[in-house]
DNA sequence: AACACCGCCAACCGCTCACAA
DNA sequence: ATTGTGAGCGGTTGGCGGTGT
């Protein structure tokens, strides 16, 4: 532990140092620490504030141990019932904004620090294929993680690793660049083996139509979309034995099958994916059929029973009768349409959980929307 | 040692949405 | 129906620190 005027001393500490150092976490489990004794200023963050507050002279910028100290400990107290009045009964110089800032992104005590681990890093890519920028949504699925520790992740580490790997970094896909080199090879495994293709909807918004077909049954796609899974040709895709039957009101729906080894990976492509779905020889080539025939006739017995379980579980969470939605074609009811229910994060739930673990975990699934 | 460059990330900005008056 | 306010979100910025020359 350091002495007291080890701690007041700034220089000791960078200002990372600072903001990183346990003793955050010494102030948080006792607000009436009193440690930051040092009076550390930042003149040069000195300006008028944010628009929202500009009535006020209000400091911006890096926020002090004071202040943090003030905010915590007026938060452990009073709670935060409205941000705006939080600045003026803790005593800070400070818009509401800027301390629920610092409070969500910093100062919860449930925060966790430290790196993202791999199976975080993996959680986000999977769901961020869906989703796409939603940082807030895939930040509810990693647990201590903000939305803003996402996104930093996202843009200095994670990009980076997919652009490396030829993937872009929005959509999932071969970046152009990488394209014709990946393209014969998977043409080649469409002719040879009928391995893996992308079947999908067509624009976001856009009510959602059918998505699934046997593999056999579908005609030969065209030249460009064969360029476009590769974000499937990887190891989880492949070893994954993932099937659900999923719709969403918000994105487009893929299918993604290997149709070598039976393994099907239904998902959502996120609306930046899209570029393929608006193209009309794309769209004539997704042709419409009953996804009850689709499971029957290629999916192994086991996995069509995972597919009856979700799409049951689905129905009965949306209060839908089950034979009703079985009977037809699973385009877009009325009934799906009209509901709140949010599939987009039903999705990244079922896809970050399924395509990271094992398919036993389905039954755990929490359904808390 | 000095400087330049670069990556990380905390914080800000501007926008949208929800809700109350 | 309109307006004002607050909360939340995603995009962007800029300072700091590490690294290379």
């Amino acid at each position: 532990m350091m002495s007291e005027a080890e701690v007041s001393s700034p220089a000791h500490f960078s200002k990372r140092d600072l903001l990183r150092s346990s003793f955050i976490n010494e102030l948080l489990q006792n607000p009436k620490c009193s440690v930051f004794s040092v009076e550390r200023v930042f003149p040069q963050n000195l300006g008028m504030g944010h628009r929202c507050c500009s009535k006020q002279r209000i400091k911006r910028g890096l926020w002090s141990p004071e202040e943090d100290e003030k905010l915590v400990r007026y938060i452990n107290i009073h709670g935060h019932k409205s941000w705006s009045s939080v600045p003026k009964y803790a005593g800070l110089q400070r818009c509401g904004k800027s301390c629920r800032l610092r409070w969500i992104n910093y100062l919860r005590p449930d925060l966790k620090r430290g790196s993202f681990t791999a199976e975080e890093e993996q959680i986000i890519i999977d769901i961020h294929r869906i989703l796409g920028n939603r940082w807030a949504q895939i930040a509810k699925h990693l647990p201590g993680r903000t939305d803003n520790e996402v996104k930093n992740f996202w843009n200095s580490c994670i990009k980076k690793k997919l652009i490396s790997q030829g993937l872009d970094p929005q959509t999932h896909n071969l970046l152009s660049s990488h394209r014709r080199s990946s393209a014969s090879t998977i043409s080649n495994m469409h002719q040879n083996s009928n391995s893996i293709f992308i079947m999908s909807s067509h624009t976001p918004n856009a009510p959602v139509k059918t998505t699934f077909q046997t593999f056999s049954s579908l005609p030969k796609p065209p030249p460009n979309i064969v360029q476009t899974p590769s974000s499937i040709v990887t190891s989880e895709y492949q070893t994954s034995p993932i099937i659900s039957n999923k719709f969403s009101s918000d994105f487009p729906c893929e299918l993604l099958i290997d149709n070598a080894s039976n393994i099907c990976s239904p998902s959502y492509m996120n609306p930046t994916a899209v570029e393929l779905s608006n193209n009309e020889s794309v769209a004539n080539w997704v042709s419409r059929v009953n996804i009850d025939d689709f499971s029957a006739q290629t999916l192994e017995e086991g996995t069509q029973v995972l597919v009856q379980q979700e799409k049951d579980k689905i129905c009965e969470d949306m209060g839908t009768d089950v034979r009703e939605a079985n009977k037809g074609y699973l385009e877009s009811s009325a009934s799906f349409e009209s509901s709140n229910f949010d599939f987009g994060l039903l999705e990244s739930v079922l896809s970050s959980e399924f395509i990271s673990h094992d398919v036993s975990c389905m039954d755990e699934l929490a359904w808390n929307f």
